[in-house]
DNA sequence: CTTATTGTTTCGGTATGCCTAAAAATTATC
DNA sequence: GATAATTTTTAGGCATACCGAAACAATAAG
């Protein structure tokens, strides 16, 4: 069973499915996706028994829910116009980027593909949306840089943040109050006795300031690495 | 009874009521509503009985539906919305002005008033869109500039073309294809015999040249005449 | 003035997508 | 291995917005 056009419900619901094993692999659960989503449990098992007809997930009563291969190829479109969107919004329009989440989550289902792909052009194709996100190309490759969680660098470790959370509006707010800004380079210190906050070094234009960083706003922080060897994986098309 | 947001169905029949009579003045009826909206009158009989309730319209039973004061507030702003809306596509996204109609027709109920006002600024405010509606100001002001169909034009009269109906995509195309623009200076010759094609000279740009025009094309056409004492009537806030 | 014709509303029904409360399955605890 | 706690699904309802068919009003035609 399959719709021709898939409803803006739908297509919130495999954008947050996908997103959720994207930084990490635990497999997604109903409570879970229930979460994200803002939405009651129950709805979501409605959801997705409709989603299973449609063949955009794969699901066995009371385990994880999958995408397959039709249903990652449409989250991966959908994140493609979230973040492409939010691109957009700060570059052309001077939105801040902790208020572009809400507005790219409302237009994401209302452009035409047209839409997108001029907006696309316009930026110049970009990679990456204002959190670092990397944003997949037309034909659904995504380049997924290899980073690590701050909170989880070990005193010592150097590299430059790659991707700042955007869930929490207010964290990003104070990020950009301090000046902490991608692509800034960090060292992390230490930590404060007794697993207090993460302390660090980051340099991110100016003379490097140091930090004691919460444990929210150091989790929300990734870092790439700059090894030699760290790259970054490529999925799809 | 008031609902605090409005639902975009609910944004386009109220902007349908009012378009219906920016540029003649029969008032609008059920049916005709539900053919501009493309629903079965008896989706409209329903609807208006909830704009009723809301405030939005005033009506008894079997006769034209007008709207309120409230109802002319939010046709305004939606008007404004989607004039800009398509002004911006035109502009920035290099969208032909025969392809922005039904973009805009979605994008006007996703986008916040954030967005709008960023775009209206970017854009310069403009007074107008890509065919030649007015955009109604912020605070709802509108300025309709005076003009009559081309078809209803005598023999003799001049002017420019101040408006072209954006209401049949093919019709825009042919303009296009022949160069027929805004602010084109006009002439009528006069008519075919037999209440045949409307002759005019039309000079957009470069050498003015003679069009026999059906009468389909002759009366999406608004010519402004060019006399002194022509000028618009302002509406609002 | 009485009967058609047309326009409008009401009625019963459908599709989405959400909810709460209850039932069922799974997992944890003893 | 049995019971308790948690997770997940099912059942019954609600709101929105649409439809076709039937009932009802307002005109038009005879
Ligand atoms: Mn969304
Ligand atoms: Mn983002
Ligand atoms: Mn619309
Ligand atoms: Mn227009």
């Amino acid at each position: 069973m399959k719709t021709s056009t898939p409803s803006s419900s739908i297509e919130d619901y495999v954008k947050v499915i996908y997103s959720f094993t994207e930084w990490q692999d635990k497999p997604i659960t109903s409570t879970r996706l229930a979460q994200r989503l803002g939405v009651a449990n129950s709805s979501v098992s409605e959801m997705v028994r409709k989603l299973k007809d449609q063949g955009l997930v794969d699901h066995k009563p009371y385990s994880a829910i999958t995408l397959t291969g039709d249903g990652v190829r449409l989250a991966v479109s959908m994140v493609r116009r979230h973040r492409l969107i939010e691109t957009f919004l700060v570059q052309e329009l001077g939105y801040r980027w902790d208020e572009v989440h809400d507005e790219a989550e409302l237009l994401e289902h209302a452009v035409s593909d047209t839409f997108i792909e001029r907006m696309a052009a316009k930026l110049g194709n970009p990679l990456r949306d204002p959190h670092g996100d990397p944003i997949p190309a037309a034909d659904g490759s995504v380049q997924v840089p290899a980073a690590h969680r701050m909170n989880e660098l070990d005193a010592g470790h150097t590299g430059r943040i790659t991707r700042i959370s955007d869930e929490n509006p207010e964290l990003l707010r104070y990020l950009a109050a301090e000046e902490i800004d991608l692509d800034a380079e960090v060292e992390v210190l230490g930590r404060r006795p007794f697993g207090g906050p993460l302390v660090v070094r980051i340099g991110s234009g100016g003379t490097p300031r140091e930090f004691d960083l919460a444990e929210e706003v150091a989790s929300a922080l990734w870092v790439h690495s700059e090894d030699a060897h760290a790259g970054c994986s490529v999925t799809g098309p």
